[in-house]
DNA sequence: ACCTATTGACCACATCTGTAGTCATGGGTA
DNA sequence: TACCCATGACTACAGATGTGGTCAATAGGT
């Protein structure tokens, strides 16, 4: 049930996680500007996800509307899990201080970050 | 640049950042527990890392003592914000929300993220 | 009624990954 | 000395991935 999305599937579920039931070109058209793909790719791609499961689609005239089966928030739950876990021993404070670290909590990071503390520990 | 290690690779690494420059076959002892591979596989990703340039290796003898040629902290740190970039806007503060409701963050994480806030702020 | 553009189905193909097998060689053992 | 075993080098091979091509059917324009 691992339901592997690669990096280039991804892309796909990020135009139909935004704007589901579209068709094959009218996912090429969102991606217009950020993919240099050809609409054949796009295709694969959406086949390749229907097929795995993470893409529903519903006939409509002689094409296919496509809509995700998974929820954004289940997909974003379960990558930051692995990486936690194959990385950071399963624990979120090491990963946010080398995030700080690197690269920098933005204020609004922090802000967001101590209401979340604040709520967790009432 | 990107030195893709894959998730077979980094068990290998995880080996190696512990412990640098041990052989092949020490190597494998240390997986024994952890991974049932064959000694031919791990030469297999050992060759493999070190052809990507993430191990580097020294003959002793006839066999080679392999090293890290990619820090533990840094390899973490380019996962992190390839996860964050990815999936999270590169924001960090959505991330541990996630994280916090998916499966909660221990007592300690909240204690060392209040600890890190309070640095980051002064 | 005819042609064209579009669509899904199926195919292609190089590279990457996971997981080993084969082989010649050299060091140590009996 | 005659073998055996571990080593790195090279090979294998199926499945995943990125990227796109071919083709028959068909909806729409003219």
């Amino acid at each position: 049930m691992s339901m592997q999305i690669t990096t280039a599937e991804l892309e796909i579920m990020k135009v139909l996680w935004k704007t589901p039931g579209l068709g094959a070109s009218e996912v090429a058209d969102a991606l217009e500007n950020k993919q240099d793909w050809s609409i054949r790719t796009i295709k694969t791609l959406l086949s390749r996800l229907a097929d795995k499961g993470a893409l529903t689609f519903e006939q409509d005239g002689r094409r296919y509307l496509y809509s995700p089966a998974v929820e954004e928030r289940a997909y974003q739950t379960k990558s930051a899990g692995q990486l936690v876990d194959r990385l950071f021993g399963g624990r979120a404070a090491p990963l946010v201080a080398q995030l700080a670290d690197a690269r920098g909590l933005s204020d609004d990071d922090i802000e967001e970050l101590e209401a979340l503390l604040g709520r967790l520990k009432q």
